[in-house]
DNA sequence: CTGAGCCGTGATGTATACATATTGTGCACA
DNA sequence: TGTGCACAATATGTATACATCACGGCTCAG
């Protein structure tokens, strides 16, 4: 595999997980291929493997497109992720090796230094980076690929629904941070039981996060400082 | 996509998941293509395609393998099966819709008949799209593509240890067409916790059938009947 | 004015020729 | 005789030209 193939490919997985292409995009052949300096062969194997990895759907005569997000999916992906990942968390810490944890370590450093320079992308591309190592350090090549869809709609959701204005926000995400490396600590102790109560807990700030973003606190009924108004809900 | 490009598809995941070419072994591109009167692009997407669901493994210039299954890979899928199967019943009783419930109606026919008539093979392929059918109606996108994987895995490995000779054999598989049966009920009157207990059931079944087959009873230690050799172990 | 059907345009799907990488064979040399 | 290098053979990877399909606009009849 060529040099630009490879390009090619990472860099549409970023642009992808970063919404730098919008779900339900489609994604044109000649164009990308001209983008890219690939002719359309080798363009087409990247798409027809994007779509075996859930990134993209295709569709017979119609071409490519980002896969979508509606609340269809969103209501599955809830249900689905405690599962998955407190399975994935629990063999990751079983069966993790030394080398495999060191690339962890430097994955979440990259992290906390994204998370330092409140670098938005480079959060999220970090922090999908961490959880699929972890997927890879569980050795369990039938949740992984589960596992992997999972990561795409969290990493785009979360990439929805951050605001980095906010100071609740940037609080939750240093403390993401410090579950990434209560989760570290876990699995080099090879403590599943621990590793799986900490993945709990930081999906649920992660759930309460996109939660709070959907249904906000509600606007102060108390409107004192309103004299001319009243505020209809 | 031409009938030959669906057909060569099927065909190659039917002979795959039927061991008619056997796990690590290599596929030829231009061989294929020939056979199936394909060039070899469209072939190629197949392979890419196969690979993205599990089928065969690519490796970078050196081509596509039918996935291995070494022991590694079945310890995986003795501890992964359960889990994915019965989360997997559970949604599939909540969510069916009645179309659904035909089709499966339907491929259990189809599996009975084998049943009847001792197809082995056919047999394999309609269990293999009786369990599928049940993933398409749990509606979960995201357990889906592990059901896949583990399907395959466990179609292949049903077909290895499957001892058409042996009585205690097809009463296995009668019994296994019964579960089905009771699957569908559960299913149909929407009861997911009676679905995840027949799934758990038809596991265990399927689980020490090839127990049994990789520990067989021992030979028996009295051996009055062998007058001059004695039986060295 | 409306709707149905035809055709043009632009996309995707396929075939083939060519480039490049891997592997095995054979020959030279230690 | 064994080792290693070079080259040939064969496979995979890429580019391009051609075939086919979907969609939108246009025409024309009602």
């Amino acid at each position: 595999m060529t040099d630009r193939k490879t390009e090619c490919l990472e860099d549409l997985r970023a642009r992808i997980l970063t919404m730098g292409i919008e779900p339900g995009a489609d994604l044109d052949e000649s164009t990308l291929s001209e983008t890219y300096g690939l002719s359309r062969t080798p363009l087409r194997e990247i798409l027809q493997r994007l779509a075996g990895e859930g990134f993209v759907q295709l569709s017979a005569n119609r071409g490519a497109s980002v896969s979508s997000m509606n609340f269809a999916v969103m209501r599955t992906f809830f249900q689905t992720a405690p599962l998955i990942y407190s399975s994935v968390a629990r063999l990751a810490a079983e069966n993790r090796t030394t080398a495999q944890l060191d690339k962890l370590k430097a994955i979440q450093k990259d992290f906390a230094e994204a998370v330092g320079a409140a670098r938005s992308t480079d959060m999220a591309l970090a922090n999908h980076r961490f959880h699929e190592q972890i997927g890879e350090m569980a050795e369990n090549d039938y949740l992984t690929p589960s596992l992997r869809r999972l990561l795409i709609d969290h990493t785009r959701m979360s990439q929805v629904f951050y605001r980095p204005a906010s100071p609740a926000e940037s609080l939750a995400v240093r403390k993401a941070c410090d579950q990434h490396d209560a989760m570290i600590a876990a699995i080099e102790a090879r403590e599943p039981a621990v590793a799986v109560d900490l993945t709990l807990q930081h999906w649920d700030l992660s759930r309460d996060r996109i939660e709070r973003f959907v249904r906000p606190d509600p606007l102060p009924l108390n409107v004192v400082d309103m004299k001319e108004k009243t505020l209809a809900l």
